[in-house]
DNA sequence: TCTGAAGACTTAGAAGCTAAAGAGTACATA
DNA sequence: TATGTACTCTTTAGCTTCTAAGTCTTCAGA
């Protein structure tokens, strides 16, 4: 583990207020709305990683478990479409599923009607496992949210997918990778 | 490159539904604010990763050079407080340090005032890609925001901050890392 | 001068990824 | 039936980036 201790990041204000300096056109506004959204998700994720690392799973497990269970019951899918719809070439999934084998989270094995596919499917544990990262983590959410008036709510998650959209319509498909401009 | 056509995304609705079939105790307002803010800020590094691409910088590279431009003229600092800003290990640190002198984005020196410590400092060159990358995030977070009355950023980012203070109230320092539980 | 502490680097190794080659299965067509 | 082709998954080789542990250099204090 990395020390983080010391050289401590500087709050939202202070980072503003050094782009500012560095930076003449910015709107102080906008970059604070921005900042704020990349900050907050970051401290969300490692509250998530802190949940689910007590669990036992990792947050590669994660996506792979949320995949499957968000496929609805039976909770299967082939390896190449959990591939696809991580963003990993089905090398880098078959090593992923046997880990995750291994680890009892789920079961592969051959379609019998089509020898040709596979078939990677959730285990009870691994379902159970979902299910109790989900619990903590709407917990953690509900804590999060409680300040929150029911308007500031509504118009909090109005704003929000609005900005998806926008987004979503911008960018049709993907490119790189990156963490948080912030 | 992964294969990412096919095995579309579920839409947040879709999901938020999903997310109610299997899992009960779910408030789907709540739900949805949160999983709109992790999509959000999924598809904005998206934009981010593509546009620093352009520019031939890594996020790793990033980091570094925000880093050193917040901390201001002459944007110097050694490597293990580069390290522990990131949250690196000094060794990591050193290998990314290599790969950025010989990329031309930074210089390290020993420190002739006292010879154990080395000084990283970033390049007019480095500074330049920074100062592009930000050029580039500027336009489209002003384009993204640009539906939003000024109400509603007032609203938002007023909301935001409120949340952020909660999230590093609640949990002081770090622990573990996971993408967006989403 | 000696010694201990601190900072940066080196080495060895682990994890996770990609690209490309390989193996097994299904199916269309002759 | 036989065979070529396509598809799916796995294997192999190699790359990148990280950590852990050890080394070297320098400085400060006995």
């Amino acid at each position: 583990m990395a020390d983080t201790s010391g050289v401590p990041e500087p709050t939202l204000d202070e980072q503003i207020a050094a782009y500012q300096r560095e930076f003449r056109d910015l709107d102080p506004q906008v970059e604070k709305i921005v900042s704020a959204l990349g900050r907050l998700n970051r401290r969300m994720n490692v509250a998530y990683g802190r949940q689910t690392a007590n669990l036992g799973i990792s947050s590669a497990d994660w996506e792979v478990l949320k995949a499957l269970v968000l496929a609805g019951d039976p909770y299967r899918m082939g390896p190449s479409d959990l591939a696809k719809r991580l963003g990993l070439t089905p090398a880098a999934m078959t090593h992923r599923i046997d880990r995750m084998v291994t680890e009892g989270l789920v079961t592969r094995e051959r379609d019998e009607s089509n020898r040709v596919r596979v078939i990677v499917e959730l285990t009870p544990e691994g379902r159970g496992k979902w299910l109790e990262a989900m619990r903590m983590a709407t917990v953690f959410e509900e804590d999060l949210l409680q300040d929150l008036s029911p308007d500031e709510r509504t118009v909090l998650g109005e704003v929000l997918t609005r900005l998806l959209r926008r987004v979503e319509h911008a960018q049709p498909d993907a490119g790189g990778r990156l963490s948080d401009l912030d």
